[in-house]
DNA sequence: AAGTAAAACAACCGCCTTATG
DNA sequence: GCATAAGGCGGTTGTTTTACT
């Protein structure tokens, strides 16, 4: 591609290399404009090196103060979508395509609440394959789902963001045995800890006709997207692909789908810690995650890993994601060597052709073919193994097993809780132990690593990581006086989602499920505790 | 080899929530 | 309580690259 012949702080009229102008922003006569279009490497650098100075945040005071003449949001676009260290790019590995389709089946058209469980990957990356998904299968006329993904109807949207929610429409799913629906209610399955769908039989899924289904709102089906305006397209288009139904078997009449290992590390937003100089607390999610996520082969961290193999992050399997720099703050590109690592190397199979061209160190040129380069074809090496356990039918309707494990796990919450606060002290204490290394991440001292990991370890022994979103959520809406939204925050380490451009916040997360757990149990919410268990016989047949 | 469609990618826009004074 | 700034999210659009004919 040829360069951007605009130097980052040229003025006047400014143009793509492609001789398209370049948008400005419409300042006011005699001010700067702002830069629009492809960015430069150039550009990337000294954003890099803004945020190695004054880390993450403040992004309005990065034109203000670097000279770099783009606007504050399309600095935090270039950061989270391919500055930000951690970052996995190349194309989507099978493992991650399903995790998708169920995450959507579960979320819609969440995409940073999705790209909150996959570690590396930005909302923009989901969103974008997403709807090459969408347009493919649409003209191909397959269903957006494999059979074997079931759409569980997407939580009740929170406050936030719900003006244009895209619901996935549920098909081929039956209301549960047992559980009425109100009429003129959403026809909503279970989303406890486990799900358990009543299927119709065989044929109704080879025929690809839709079982009748309970009535549901006038939300959008992700076909409803603007790529499809013709909505008579998607009546026509099965959501479920029997064909690819590979764990799906006709002849089980249901099965159970565990919801995916909560995501601890949801990020969230620390404004109110945010300090003079940008930084987050060493304890925050992005200091955090800047700690443990970015290292170089030169700098192992002891804490990521073990904090990774203790299964503390949503997909534990991600554990070994080793990252190197793209970059060199110095303003130079050493040669990187390839991985020596003996896990699995990415090499070729998942970098898309564009990218494998030769790094060429021209400042000008847009940038998203250096960072990218570099990043895929040498550095990112990654255990490649997503989990997607929790996505495999089980079958299982257990109701008694279900409350079983509910019971465990809340016994398990509340022994830990006091250990927990006990170890946060302790975090808070060790604070100003941390240094800033070379990188503007926040070094914890080994004594701070081995807190770290003691908390870690509680958690885990704890059972917090198996713990169901649902459940903590609940419990924490049922017991206020420990909101379980901190061990998220304190616990997580944001290590499976460092710098994700999206910011789910746990507040909103809380809501989701304070709403949802209201909704599937209203009985439960009761300030008396002691009548919980009793509560569970009314709890609708789940299976 | 050229043309075209599809896919992949990057970036911007508008709206919203949250934090702050 | 209100106004404003900052940041976040989802939708959308434009460009480039790839695959196919």
């Amino acid at each position: 591609m040829a360069h951007n012949g605009n130097g980052v702080n040229g003025g006047g009229a400014v143009h793509s290399s492609e001789g398209r102008p370049l948008e400005t922003s419409g300042a006011l006569e005699g001010t700067k404009a702002l830069k629009k279009g492809p960015w430069t490497a150039a550009e990337d650098q000294i954003l890099m090196e803004y945020v190695r100075k004054h880390g993450e945040g403040n992004w309005n005071s990065v034109q203000r103060n670097s000279g770099l003449n783009r606007c504050g949001k399309s600095c935090r676009l270039r950061w989270a979508n391919h500055l930000r260290p951690n970052l996995r790019k190349g194309a989507f590995t099978p493992e991650e395509e399903r995790l998708i389709l169920e995450l959507h089946a579960k979320y819609g058209n969440k995409w940073a609440r999705m790209a909150s469980q996959l570690p590396g990957r930005t909302d923009n990356e989901i969103k974008n394959y997403w709807n090459t998904r969408v347009k493919r299968r649409q003209r191909q006329g397959l269903p957006l789902y494999p059979l074997d993904i079931k759409q569980a109807q997407p939580q009740q949207q929170s406050h936030s963001h719900s003006r244009s929610l895209s619901y996935p429409q549920p098909t081929s799913l039956t209301i549960p045995t047992g559980l009425t629906q109100p009429a003129g209610t959403t026809a909503m399955p279970p989303t406890g800890p486990t799900f358990c769908f009543q299927f119709q039989t065989s044929s109704s899924s080879q025929s690809h006709e839709p079982p009748p289904i309970a009535p549901t709102p006038p939300h959008h089906s992700p076909l409803s997207s603007p790529h499809h305006p013709k909505s008579g397209h998607n009546h026509s288009l099965p959501l479920f692909d029997p064909a690819t139904a590979s764990s799906f078997s006709a002849s089980a009449p249901s099965f159970t789908f565990h919801r995916p290992t909560p995501t601890l590390g949801a990020p969230l937003r620390y404004k109110r810690y945010r300090d003079s100089f940008g930084f987050s607390p060493p304890d925050s999610p992005t200091t955090q995650r800047n700690s443990s996520i970015l290292r170089t082969s030169s700098m192992p961290d002891i804490g990521s890993n073990q904090q990774f193999a203790a299964g503390n992050i949503s997909m534990p399997d991600m554990a070994s994601f080793h990252f190197q720099p793209p970059w060199n703050f110095n303003g130079y590109l050493p040669p990187l060597p390839r991985s020596t690592s003996t896990q699995f190397d990415f090499g070729d199979s998942l970098l898309s052709p564009r990218t494998r061209s030769l790094y060429s160190v021209n400042s000008e040129l847009p940038s998203s073919q250096v960072s990218q380069t570099q990043s895929q074809s040498d550095q990112i090496t990654i255990d490649n193994k997503v989990d997607v356990a929790a996505a495999t039918p089980e079958t299982h309707c257990n109701n008694n097993g279900f409350l079983e494990e509910l019971l465990q796990e809340v016994e398990a919450l509340a022994s830990v809780a006091n250990t927990r606060k006990a170890a946060i002290g302790q975090l808070r204490s060790l604070e100003d132990k941390q240094v800033l290394d070379g990188y503007g991440r926040w070094l914890a001292t080994s004594s701070t690593d081995t807190s770290l990991l003691e908390v870690k370890s509680v958690h885990d022994h704890g059972h917090m990581n198996s713990m169901p979103e649902d459940l903590s959520k609940m419990f924490s809406f049922i017991s206020s006086t420990e909101p379980v939204s901190d061990w998220y925050s304190t616990d997580s380490g944001e290590p499976s989602n460092g710098g994700q451009s999206s910011g789910v916040t746990e507040a909103s997360l809380e809501f989701d499920m304070q709403k949802h757990m209201a909704s599937l149990f209203p009985a439960i919410v009761s300030t008396d505790h002691d009548r919980v268990p009793n509560n569970w016989d009314n709890l609708p047949g789940i299976c």
